[in-house]
DNA sequence: TAGATTGTTAATCGATTAACAATC
DNA sequence: TAGATTGTTAATCGATTAACAATC
């Protein structure tokens, strides 16, 4: 009988993983859920409780293995298994992604990219082709790609959101502020939205 | 007896903030909770309560003003009054912030970035001047900056913020994948950390 | 063994939802 | 006025914290 994680649990699972590879680069092997809680500002119980809705990970009188916690979350997050992912956009954000974001540390590949934009269409940045959005079924059909990075202008991106879940997208990692998991209930959507992690700064300083 | 505004609320204002432009942009005038809500996939409850903590935005049997609605919550988040801000680090990021980053929507004007690439220094991008890192105290004395995004590389993060801390910064705006609240609890943080992110539509995925 | 720390149950706290009187 | 919809209180639900027996 699978018990349902809870939103909560899965949203600090990542911050779980980055501070245990932290841990890991600085050579520690075990930490007990009062040292972790501490070093996250979070309580030891809560600690607890997190890992143990997949399983007793720990052991009694002497903590967490470091590297196999490590490991037991990444395979939670499905990030030590290879996804394909295309992105839709490769202007100055999808540029940055391209160049710098360490997509292979969370398991995803990146195959190609589209835009409009006739002078990067046939080019290529940090070894991701560029193709023309007219491409962009047969690309699909040819690739599968599981995930679609939408870093493409606002108004192209609902429609862009629907082409690509007809062509059998698995997963929409949203950098448009629009809201999509409204149209399509069906397909995972992430939100990277800056305005509201900006307003939410703009609310605490005052 | 000023009530503490809890941070579930805080942070689905920026939402509504978003819902309501589109609506005013729609020509649309006025809503009811219930009409918000089901657009956002809320309860009209919800939506009465989050609007009740800062007071009574509505008038029964008609709903809410959309205009007067957005304009509060533009207000309450403090997007209304003018903030100046300095970027760290004009890299792929740092400039697709610039370029395509409409700060003026949520009250932040960009007065100056610093990058320590010699190519840059003394340009402009999107009228934001680029300055050398080592002028940082005295640029930041001249324009008293309020908020500081961080878009530079995770290694040199830590330092920076500690030194934007001490030159009196208000608010750290966090693109770097470090946790920076722990140091600094006077200091507002914000982070947008993209792998979280991802980590967790990788999750749902599956 | 004794000490430490987990896994897990119970208690508390807070957030969401429901209900309804107030009122436009 | 009658209908609609808010503001607000009460009820429910879920998440966090505390406590402690189990056990390494």
């Amino acid at each position: 009988m699978e018990k349902k994680i809870s939103s909560a649990v899965i949203h600090r699972m990542p911050r779980y993983f980055r501070h245990l590879c932290d841990l890991q680069d600085a050579g520690i092997t075990r930490i007990s859920s009062g040292t972790l809680a501490e070093r996250m500002g979070l309580t030891a119980s809560q600690v607890r409780q997190d890992f143990n809705c997949f399983g007793g990970f720990g052991q009694q009188g002497y903590g967490y293995n470091v590297a196999e916690l490590r490991a037991a979350i990444a395979g939670i997050m499905g990030i030590d298994r290879e996804r394909t992912a295309i992105i839709m956009g490769a202007g100055n954000l999808g540029k940055a992604l391209m160049t710098n974001f360490n997509f292979t540390k969370y398991g995803v590949r990146l195959v190609a990219a589209f835009d409009s934009n006739p002078l990067l269409i046939g080019t290529e940045i940090a070894g991701v082709p560029i193709y023309s959005c007219r491409e962009l079924d047969r690309v699909m059909e040819e690739l599968q790609p599981e995930i679609a990075i939408l870093t493409l202008p606002k108004i192209h991106a609902r429609a862009a959101a629907q082409r690509l879940v007809s062509a059998g997208i698995k997963g929409i990692w949203n950098f448009t502020s629009i809201d999509l998991h409204l149209d399509m209930p069906q397909v995972p959507v992430e939100n990277v939205h800056f305005s509201e992690s900006l307003m939410v700064l703009s609310y605490k300083i005052q």
